[in-house]
DNA sequence: CCTTGACCCTGTAGTTGCTACAGGGTGCAT
DNA sequence: ATGCACCCTGTAGCAACTACAGGGTCAAGG
């Protein structure tokens, strides 16, 4: 019923040093210790530990983790600003697919230009370099 | 003709910090100074910072910025390299895409499943509870 | 001439989310 | 008793900047 630092990470697919990171962050509490003074989890630190790294896993960062932890402490309160907090976190997942998007675009354009021969004819490098006032560097 | 450093930054959109940085990492050169002490740039700098803006803002990391430069360089060398970095990134890029767009579908289908109501019954938090083993954490 | 304000200088520490040591202690099996 | 795997603390490193602190410089206005 108790593990080891070890098998708390093994159980939850996380490293020992980020579980003595988030220990160090506040994000998990200060666990016991055994007379070796090694430390000991239970089912507890399982379930929060699994929680955090579910969260991590979709992508959100400490901070709203942090939020999320503390809003599903109290069962009681509304939902809506989990609810929120989720919600931004998708328009930001939608934010950065759009520009990744773009980027790709303007990568393929910029490969297919390149057919081969010297980089003083590459499309690339040219594409990458300024737009050209006056003197270039040759 | 020459710029001061606060002027390079404005037409690279860099911020002064930052260009210092790149010095200090040896991205770029350690320029000539005023009798002031002062950074001295000129058209040569400016295209070469350009050109380093350029590639980050297509997301080339730092090092392959670095890989670039020094293959723009030598513009008698065979454009392969070149073409192998851009396709690198681009793979680079679409992969990111393919995770993003997952994590999208999972967020969505989170908030979808949101109803209201109170924290305790939030399909949220349920959903980023561990796998429930047994006993749990009320 | 002197002051004000915008700019510049160096150097260091902070950010995010870990990861990787170094230099030691513990626990179990052989 | 002696390996060996595991644990401990504390610190430093990664990317790519950003943000001070505590100064110096320069051009303009009074």
């Amino acid at each position: 019923m108790a593990f080891t630092i070890g098998e708390l990470g093994k159980a939850t697919g996380t490293k020992v040093e980020t579980i003595r990171y988030y220990e160090r962050i506040g994000l998990l509490a200060k666990p016991e210790r055994t007379s070796g003074n090694y430390r000991s989890y239970g089912e507890a630190e399982l379930g929060r530990l699994s929680f955090i790294r579910r969260a991590r896993d979709l992508g959100f960062p400490l901070d709203r983790v942090r939020a999320l932890l503390s809003l599903s402490d109290d069962r009681t309160r509304d939902c809506a600003m989990v609810d929120a907090l989720a919600r931004d976190h998708l328009a930001e997942v939608e934010r950065k697919i759009a520009d990744l998007t773009a980027l790709r675009s303007e990568l393929s354009a910029l490969l297919d230009s390149c057919e081969g021969g010297r980089v003083g004819d590459c499309r690339i490098i040219e594409a990458l370099a300024p737009p050209a006032t006056s003197g270039e560097t040759l």
